[in-house]
DNA sequence: AGGCACGTGTGAACGTGTGCACAAAGTCGC
DNA sequence: GCGACTTTGTGCACACGTTCACACGTGCCT
């Protein structure tokens, strides 16, 4: 039985990716390539740790931090180059490269999507449309839906390399397996489901009332101490009362 | 100069919320509630740790946990009540009163949220639709679109308590300011651009272009990493060949 | 040319989050 | 009622992330 294995072993780093960057400052690149992209249309030049921290809505510390395991690519008593950072930024989130989108499920959310200039902007294509219902056929945002009958196939035609699903629950998990087996290994999913996919494939959720809860118990807090009142003991009393 | 003062003072921990519950477990809760709805859905009365764990897709220690905060609402060598657990959770976010929502900005995104079937669903009701353009008058999802002008008002007489901001990036930051001038204190922001708000209000940001950031970079990396090729000598080569 | 002001890059301390492993606590069968 | 089995709740160790504070590089001014 072996009560006490030294397991040392077969531990690898699962947030921090290949040689570098952490998890954490991956997720705020984006939030600064766009900080600098306005500042950049705003004519700026150059930019300091504490402009540009502020714009993206973090410490200067931790901007400096997270710009340094990009590289040394300020100069110390000036700041940054905006277009130069622009450019290193970009190049390491990838998207000096055209990646190919397919959206799957054009109810309300699929059409805001598909619609959404904010894609084309930097390096994302919306190439393919995929719905089961009436909506195939018809033009959207300038694109055939296609049915979901050919997933596969629109997939590999397509190159498509990033899918967004928006379907209802349901359909969710069929269809990720679906797009899994045909090669697609990241995956954007606004479905209220917990997707189970295989090791190797990414997904992101985002979830709409998921966002709403956590702003709704911060929100209760606030209420509560506003009174002076532990929350703790309030709930305790409801429970009570509710027995 | 005091070249090492013992500075232990003055730190207030600002992830952990009031007396308990850590944020990271808090932005679990609602997949762990959406995860038991469902379980109960199906009939189950009763759920261990292993099986609810796998169904939100965390370790079973870790949803362990993240229980534990909330109390012992366990049954050790049985598991979990489904229902009384439910109960809990949304007590515990605090989803047993209703929250009164109002979605800025009704364009593609907000006809979506609008429409969205999920509010409803768990203590959060729309209250009301605002725009500046032209849909100003219209239905949607049943309520009539006001004007913007009219913000401070229909916050006020509609009691909102969480608005979701979903315009286009430029009209966001004002906006923002004049519901946190109005009392708002929660805010859902799906624009692109980062708000600056007061302390004491918070902002939840959904952002689809920075998820898709990351997908790419993930899925970049990935594609270096089946070639056998270090990504970042990739990118040293790349910035040498653009000089 | 030399000092000075400025702001980056980073080592070290701290706090938060995760995973392991097991004792405590309960149930079920006999 | 007692023992074997199941599963929770948690102490501990470690990994990750954030913050602090300052040395050092850089440009500007005299």
């Amino acid at each position: 039985m072996s009560p006490s294995r030294p397991n040392g072993l077969s531990r690898q780093p699962r947030n921090v990716v290949s040689r570098g960057i952490p998890e954490a400052t991956v997720a705020r690149l984006p939030v600064y390539l766009r900080a600098l992209v306005s500042l950049a249309e705003r004519g700026a030049t150059t930019v300091s740790s504490e402009e540009l921290a502020a714009a993206a809505g973090v410490t200067s510390a931790k901007l400096r931090k997270d710009l340094s395991h990009l590289g040394s690519y300020g100069t110390r008593g000036v700041g940054y180059e905006v277009e130069y950072l622009v450019y290193q930024i970009s190049r390491e989130l990838g998207l000096s490269q055209d990646w190919r989108v397919a959206i799957v499920g054009i109810g309300n959310l699929g059409h805001a999507l598909a619609n959404y200039g904010g894609f084309a902007s930097r390096g994302f294509r919306v190439v393919a449309l995929l719905d089961a219902g009436e909506v195939v056929g018809e033009k959207v945002a300038g694109l055939t839906v296609a049915s979901v009958d050919d997933l596969e196939h629109v997939v590999k035609e397509q190159e498509v390399s990033i899918a967004v699903i928006a379907t209802p629950g349901a359909a969710a998990q069929p269809l990720c397996d679906r797009l899994v087996a045909a090669g697609i290994t990241s995956i954007l999913n606004f479905a209220p489901v917990v997707l189970q996919v295989p090791e190797g494939v990414k997904v992101r959720k985002v979830d709409l009332s998921t966002e709403l809860q956590i702003l709704a118990f911060h929100e209760q807090r606030k209420s509560a101490a506003v009174l002076g009142i532990d929350a703790d003991v309030v709930a305790q009393a409801f429970v009570e009362a509710a027995q």
